[in-house]
DNA sequence: TTTACTGCAAAACATTTGCAATGAG
DNA sequence: CTCATTGCAAATGTTTTGCAGTAAA
C-alpha cells in the first residue's frame, strides 16, 4: 500500500541500495497524480538536486517497474508515462487535443480478461485498455444531417 | 471492406496518387494476417521492388493511418506494430517469452466503452485494449504451494 | 506540365549502455 | 572496503524531415 514501505522491503530482499536519486524518484512518483513521462520526472527531481542525471531517472524507473512499483503506459502512442502501481486496476482515455487523460475503473474488462485467460489457458501479467478520443471540451461536436 | 478499393476512392477524393511503392505497401499488408512493423513491411516490399526507402513505407503507414486503412498498435512495447483496419473491433495479447499474438474479440468490452463514453461525454476514436502474458507454451506453469 | 511523391542522408526523439568515479552498507 | 549505483557522453533504435530529383495525373 505504502509506496516507501515497498521500496524498503524490497531494498532488504534483494541486494539493492537506497541511494538519494531513488528517493527523489519515489518522491516524485508517490506525491504526482498525474502520469508524468521520464522527462517530467526529471525535471521535478532536479528542481530538488540538480545533478540528477536523465538516465538516472530511467534506470530507476526500470527497476521500481521490476519491482512491481510503478507501472508505465503508452498514452501519447509515442513516449512512455509512468504512475504508480494502482491497487485497483484502471484504464486511461486520452484526449487527442489537449492530452488530458481520464482514469477510469471496470471490473466488467477484468472479467473479461479473465474469462479468455482461463479459455485460452494464458498467463496475463499486465491489462492496458487504452482509449483516445476528444473529452467534452475538445469535441469537434459534429452535428451533421 | 476491400482495402484496395479503399484506398483508390481516397486517391479521387484527396488530390493523392496511387504510386507503385503505396500499391505494394497496401498488396503487403493485404496479403499478411500478421502484426509487421515499418521494417518487416520494409523487408517485404523490398523483394519486389528494391529501390523503395524505409522513409517511404513510414510516410505510407501515417498516410494509410489518417486514411483509416491500417490500425497501428503497441503490441512489443517498444516500437509500432501496423494491420489492416479491421470491420470488427479486436484486441491483442502478447507472449512475453515467444512474443505470439493472440488476437480476440469482446462485444463486451465495446460495451464497457461505449458505456463510459456516454455517460462522460467523451469522442472515443480508438480503442486499445492490449494485454501481455505467458501462452500455454510458455508458461512457467507455477504450481508452488 | 504540374506538383505529389520518393530516395537519400541527416536530424530528431526516446531510451540504453560503457566506463570511470562515487557513495551506501 | 566493496560493489551497487551514478553521471556523463556516446551509442542505439525508431521515426521524421529537408531537399533535389522523379513520376503520376
Amino acid at each position: 500500500m505504502n509506496l516507501v514501505t515497498n521500496f524498503q522491503s524490497a531494498i532488504h530482499t534483494q541486494g539493492l541500495r537506497a541511494t538519494r536519486q531513488r528517493q527523489l524518484v519515489l518522491d516524485v512518483l508517490e506525491h504526482s497524480p498525474e502520469h508524468l513521462d521520464a522527462e517530467a520526472i526529471h525535471d521535478q527531481v532536479r528542481a530538488k538536486d540538480p545533478r540528477i542525471s536523465l538516465a538516472t531517472v530511467y534506470r530507476t524507473l526500470a527497476l521500481f517497474k521490476r519491482l512491481g512499483l510503478v507501472a508505465e503506459h503508452s498514452l501519447g502512442e509515442d513516449h512512455g508515462h509512468f504512475e504508480t502501481a494502482p491497487n485497483a486496476p484502471h484504464y486511461h482515455f486520452t484526449c487527442l487535443n489537449c492530452k488530458r487523460v481520464i482514469e477510469f475503473e471496470s471490473p466488467t474488462v477484468l472479467q473479461v480478461v479473465q474469462g479468455l485467460a482461463e479459455r485460452e489457458g494464458l498467463q496475463v501479467i499486465e491489462t492496458h485498455l487504452t482509449l483516445s478520443g476528444y473529452c467534452p471540451e475538445c469535441r469537434p461536436d459534429e452535428e451533421a444531417a
